[in-house]
DNA sequence: GCAATATCGATTGTTGAACAATATGTGCGG
DNA sequence: CCGCACATATTGTTCAACAATCGATATTGC
């Protein structure tokens, strides 16, 4: 009845503590470059040690945390390499992704629904639902290639992104001038125009790289003045 | 003295073992499908089945084993259809990295290095060690990319596609046709023909999944008749 | 005899405690 | 001020145990 939310029972428990453990990565709640000591994690979800080691080797293999032998684990905190590695990864998939779309695709009529409802959020001033929309919507464009692993990959990037984002407070202006040009992408992808599409994309990410690169240097800048 | 082959002391138990396990799974020691018992692996490495487990997830979280909650660990058998998706990888992938590909990069030489080297070895007839050297090239391939996530991305699939190669017993005829489009490629990009490079992987790609499929067929006939 | 069910056994999931190995921090002496 | 020994805390790893779950076997009823 209730069991709208969050309500995976059956699952592993690791697989439970670790989807936690992940939202308060991305939303934030653990600030990145963090140590997460593996006694206070284990006592604070009541889970064993060993069992919270296993988890963090799966969020270190999705590069959310970094394992430091003897040190223990810590959030990562992507810098400026991370992000234009991110954006050429990107770069490379979602081109791939362009390319191979087919009209009919059901990604696409996803990828409209998921802009009506970013048009919605946007309205409602809910930034942060805007920006997990907009992640979802690129989802969805590489799913145009129907290829698991290729989704994955992609996802393993997005959610190092969301980290990234993570550092920021005021996310509006990073996502607000890009709903127009996800719209713009769509329809030229809808009407087949391969080409354009793909040049579309091409100026998204660059432009995209470039405000979150600058975002990131304020926000360093904020945090630690040297160094 | 003696501390020749493999003698990587330093490194963390849990990654010296899970190489060691790698290797036998891509040498095709531990057959695809193939139980991995926690106790007996434990036991055979002389490990605690909490570090095993720990291993475990992380040959998990590279689709080398699968994890299936309450029965335990099984070698992945990929089938045709993770065969088509890893081409389908591979042909995203390594299409971008033509495209990025300067005539100047050390990724380059090295690519010409282990052209070579695969010359070698197909002349001692030692097979084994050129479908090695294929994949290390192909490898390099994608880091014209310089993109150390596109490197680790690819290295998964390509460690899977080995794993299909373990399949089989005669890999011989499944390189040799090859090395001769590896050449003509590399030929190209080091003329900077990005175009003509790129239709030229478009067919290695093709005529490798086409006969790598067609070997899983006979493959499957030979191990299970039916089913 | 055969199908549905109950039971048993083995394996995985998870825990807690223990010890060794390693890094961090501290104080001492030079 | 610098370097070195020591104390401390955390990680790395092991072990033993118990709960939970799955598969197979044995039992029961028809």
């Amino acid at each position: 009845m209730s069991a709208a939310i969050a309500e995976m029972d059956d699952a592993p428990l690791t697989a439970q503590i670790a989807g936690k453990i992940r939202e308060m990565l991305i939303s934030g709640e653990l600030a990145p470059g963090a140590k997460l000591s593996e006694q206070q994690i284990a006592g604070q979800f009541g889970i064993s040690r060993n069992t919270l080691r296993e988890i963090f080797r799966l969020l270190t293999s999705q590069n959310l945390l970094v394992h430091i032998p003897n040190r223990g684990v810590f959030v990562a905190t992507p810098g400026e390499a991370s992000v234009v590695d991110i954006y050429r990864v990107r770069h490379v998939i979602q081109k791939g992704a362009v390319r191979a779309a087919v009209r009919t695709h059901p990604a696409l009529a996803r990828m409209r629904e998921l802009l009506t409802r970013t048009e919605a959020s946007r309205e409602a001033g809910d930034w942060r639902s805007v920006g997990t929309i907009n992640m979802e919507f690129h989802r969805s464009m590489v799913e145009l290639c129907d290829s698991p692993r290729l989704s994955a990959s992609f996802e393993l990037v997005l959610a190092e992104l969301r980290l990234v984002f993570a550092l920021f407070e005021d996310t509006a202006h990073l996502h607000d001038p890009y709903i127009a040009l996800n719209c713009e992408l769509l329809v030229l992808l809808e009407a087949g125009d391969i080409e354009a599409a793909s040049d579309k994309l091409d100026a998204y990410l660059a432009r995209s790289e470039r405000s979150v690169l600058a975002a990131l240097q304020t926000a360093k800048q904020k945090t630690s003045p040297r160094l």
